[in-house]
DNA sequence: TCTGGGGTCCTAGGACCC
DNA sequence: TCTGGGGTCCTAGGACCC
């Protein structure tokens, strides 16, 4: 059965979400810059399209940035009203189809199989009407891509997005039909190609393969010599548009992090210390507010050089406070520390192997006991009591005095 | 121009068990 | 006493995406 998919992309969505949060500043500036501030290390998240005219792109540095285009106004990412318009725009597309796979939080894949005796008019018909109903009810723009899979959907949406340097006006939607798969990845550059990244396009360069085209000449042996097996195996079905995955709801998150970058690199080990405090007690109130636990704490340790080494640990049953993340944490931190001692510019934490404490009824009594080394009911008790008075009175100024003084 | 922060998925080697 | 192969779990690193 011919599939019918459409991968909705919202404009711009950082750019839009900080105008809406600031309409005098922010929302007045056609010049307009959302990210990190331009004295330290920030990137840009997102330029406006009058911007991007000036070289500008995400990912590049702030400071940067600025230069290239020095009227522009420089915002913080909004970060709450982000999330809550991602979930705005996700509630109207449940509207029309019946599976929606969230891919980021401005992107979005929909199957409509099936839906042909209901709308009963052409795909772009109805990719319309979805485009003008998620503006009515949000106030966002998406442009949407669609075909008969998920990859051409979505590469369809670039060719759907404005694109003030190309002249003719993008439309807002573009479909490719059915059949014409092959066809539509033949205009292509490989890098368009999603999972074609930095380094895979640099391979290929080297053997003067840039565009789909050129690369269409290689057989699957050739490829896998290229890229490996697996990706070349991959490859060789993606250049001719040939995608067999589903479109498929995933609710389940398979981790929480929580790193930063230093305005300076930190030298000392108890400086670390402090921000591996300050990053254990962020991750675990945020693993708790989704209700999870985790098995696994990764440390991450970004040197001075730009190299990036990581620790990790996996217990037995799930933690969730602060004292027990923490408690696992630190001697990851030393035995990174212990290897390599140089400035540090990055520290996160990461949690991952997460589990939901609720439901594994029978699991419970026997997980209470054998967590008991690494985190006690009191230290549960503990956690939440103070997420509650966070929640009351913020966030602010509260590290639990039991995880300074602990050893 | 010195390079954010939040994620996902894959690979490869070693431990361990059968 | 020496040698095996497969499966699973854990750890570290890396590519990639937005």
């Amino acid at each position: 059965m011919t599939r019918r998919i459409l991968h909705a992309d919202v404009d711009a969505m950082f750019v839009a979400c900080a105008r809406i949060a600031d309409p005098k500043g922010a929302g007045r500036a056609r010049l307009l810059l959302v990210g990190g501030r331009p004295e330290g290390r920030g990137v840009v998240t997102s330029a406006s399209y009058e911007a991007r005219a000036y070289g500008v792109r995400s990912g590049m540095p702030m400071a940067e940035a600025v230069r290239r285009c020095p009227k522009a106004t420089v915002v913080p990412v909004p970060r709450g009203l982000v999330s809550q318009k991602s979930r705005e725009v996700r509630a109207v597309l449940v509207d029309w189809a019946p599976v929606i796979e969230t891919m980021s939080v401005d992107e979005h894949a929909m199957d409509l199989t099936g839906t042909e005796g209901i709308y009963r008019e052409p795909l772009e018909e109805t990719a319309r009407r979805i485009r003008a109903d998620v503006e009515r009810r949000t106030g966002l723009v998406v442009s949407i891509g669609g075909g008969t899979n998920k990859l051409v959907a979505k590469m369809a949406v670039d060719l759907a997005k404005p694109r003030p340097d190309a002249g003719a006006p993008a439309s807002g939607v573009y479909i490719v039909p059915p059949g014409g798969e092959a066809a539509f990845l033949a205009t292509r550059a490989l890098g368009d190609i999603p999972g074609v990244g930095p380094k895979l396009q640099e391979r290929f360069r080297g053997r003067g393969v840039v565009t789909v085209k050129d690369a269409l000449v290689y057989d699957t042996k050739m490829l896998a010599a290229l890229a490996g097996a697996s990706t070349g195996a991959w490859l060789y079905d993606v250049l001719r548009g040939y995608d067999v995955r589903a479109v498929e709801q995933r609710d389940v998150q398979k981790s929480v992090s929580r790193e930063e970058t230093f305005p300076v690199d930190l030298q000392g080990d108890d400086e670390l210390e402090r921000e591996l405090v300050r990053l254990t007690t962020r991750v675990a109130a945020d693993l708790r507010g989704e209700r999870l636990r985790a098995r696994t704490v990764t440390v991450k340790l970004r040197d001075a050089d730009f190299r990036t080494r990581q620790a990790s640990r996996t217990l037995e049953d799930g933690i969730e406070s602060d004292r027990a993340v923490l408690a696992v944490a630190k001697p990851l931190l030393h035995k990174l520390r212990r290897a390599r001692r140089t400035g540090a510019r990055l520290l996160g934490v990461r949690l991952s192997e997460l589990i939901s404490p609720l439901g594994g009824d029978q699991l419970a009594l026997f997980e209470q006991r054998a967590a008991e080394s690494v985190e006690s009911e009191r230290d549960r008790t503990l956690a939440h009591a103070v997420d509650r008075i966070q929640a009351k009175h913020g966030r602010r100024g509260i590290v639990p005095g039991s995880l300074l003084e602990e050893e």
